[in-house]
DNA sequence: ACCTATTCATAAGG
DNA sequence: TCCTTATGAATAGGT
């Protein structure tokens, strides 16, 4: 429908694709605006373009785009808000059908549940489920933090000890050092005399030097 | 478009309604994907007949429906995923832009973000966080079903001084019937002979009558 | 389900 | 960005 027929695929042109995401996407709205109208169904629509603001449009007015979103996704889940796991049926309708087995689901059941019912208009029971729910998830969270907490412990541990071994190698080197050191004087304490006693006239200004560094040392 | 025009409302007829619906919606759900594809843009639509199952289309094919409204959902809430409360913002795109300041909506937020990240990717930090938030709104769980068990107490407590009172009324009463059965019988022992003793022969058998009922009172 | 007269949406151009 | 209009698409009502 326009002046000529177009190709159903992506519009290069920035522009012009800007302006048909205009006029279709009103056109959309408009249909499914009729739609809901004339066949009395609830519709909510997202339309998000690559670049840009998503838009959202709901129908009837009296109910939020997240409404109708929400009450699908209860649907979806059925009566089994509290997330125990749900037996796999064959006439589960909706896309994907996959039962919820995992803690991931079940927490996701219960946000839901929170998300879409006020606490308030829960009954002694539902509460008491609930309350038995979210210690679980808090129990995990805790368990997690704690984990984690461990894990930093556990490195810092690791690197302490490292650390320590390290101190200790080097301390070691140190009195090795210290110990050649010792050795070094005692020998040098030691030759003086006989050195001495042995040296030519050519050699006096070299054990001078000898016994300056001596001396420094004896000074330690 | 049609042989005739019609008018945008509710088709009352049931099943040129249902007939009007499957068009439209296989319209619909056509020129949505062509605005995906022409335009570069996601799409989600959820259809849901008053009557039915609820009928979802995402596009492109490489999302589903659910992938969509989550992200749609986790931008919405932006990072304000713990629920501090949010400054309101003119730019705030997204439909009523109202600040995140209930505790419902707080609550909502953070069970998105339960829905929408593996708790295992978070930080210690935001674990604290999540801890802290989760004990207060279990808190405020417990706080519910604590009142709503004093609100029970309380009409319990309430009907049982009810009926209290109505027993005591009761037993009130029947001590003043018992009262006046004595009285009513020390009546009748005093006044016997006397009577007799001035009765004509004509009032002897009404007589007899009113001694079948002493005897009848005096066996109780 | 299919048909088709008719209305509607919109592509291209200004 | 908005208006126009020729054209193709969607669909109402009938079978």
């Amino acid at each position: 429908m326009g002046r000529g027929k177009i190709e159903i695929r992506r519009i290069e042109n920035a522009s012009s694709r800007q302006v048909t995401f205009a006029k279709r996407r009103a056109g959309l709205v408009k249909k499914a605006l009729e739609l809901s109208i004339l066949c009395d169904a609830e519709i909510a629509m997202l339309i998000a373009p690559s670049s840009g603001k998503p838009f959202n449009f709901a129908s009837p007015a009296t109910r939020s785009f997240e409404d109708i979103i929400q009450r699908y996704m209860n649907y979806k889940v059925g009566k089994d808000i509290f997330g125990q796991p749900k037996e796999p049926t064959n006439n589960d309708w909706f896309q994907g059908g996959k039962s919820i087995t995992t803690h991931y689901e079940a927490l996701k059941s219960i946000c839901m549940f929170l998300r879409s019912e006020n606490i308030n208009v829960l009954d002694t029971n539902e509460l008491n489920h609930l309350e038995n729910q979210m210690n679980i998830y808090l129990g995990r969270v805790r368990e997690q933090k704690d984990k984690m907490l461990m894990d930093v412990l556990e490195e810092l541990n690791s690197i302490e000890r490292k650390i320590q071994s390290q101190n200790k190698d080097i301390k070691e080197q140190v009195l090795q050092t210290q110990k050649t050191v010792h050795e070094v004087k005692a020998r040098i304490a030691g030759s003086y005399v006989h050195t001495r006693d042995f040296l030519g006239i050519s050699q006096l200004r070299h054990y001078q030097q000898d016994e300056n560094i001596r001396n420094e040392l004896l000074n330690h």
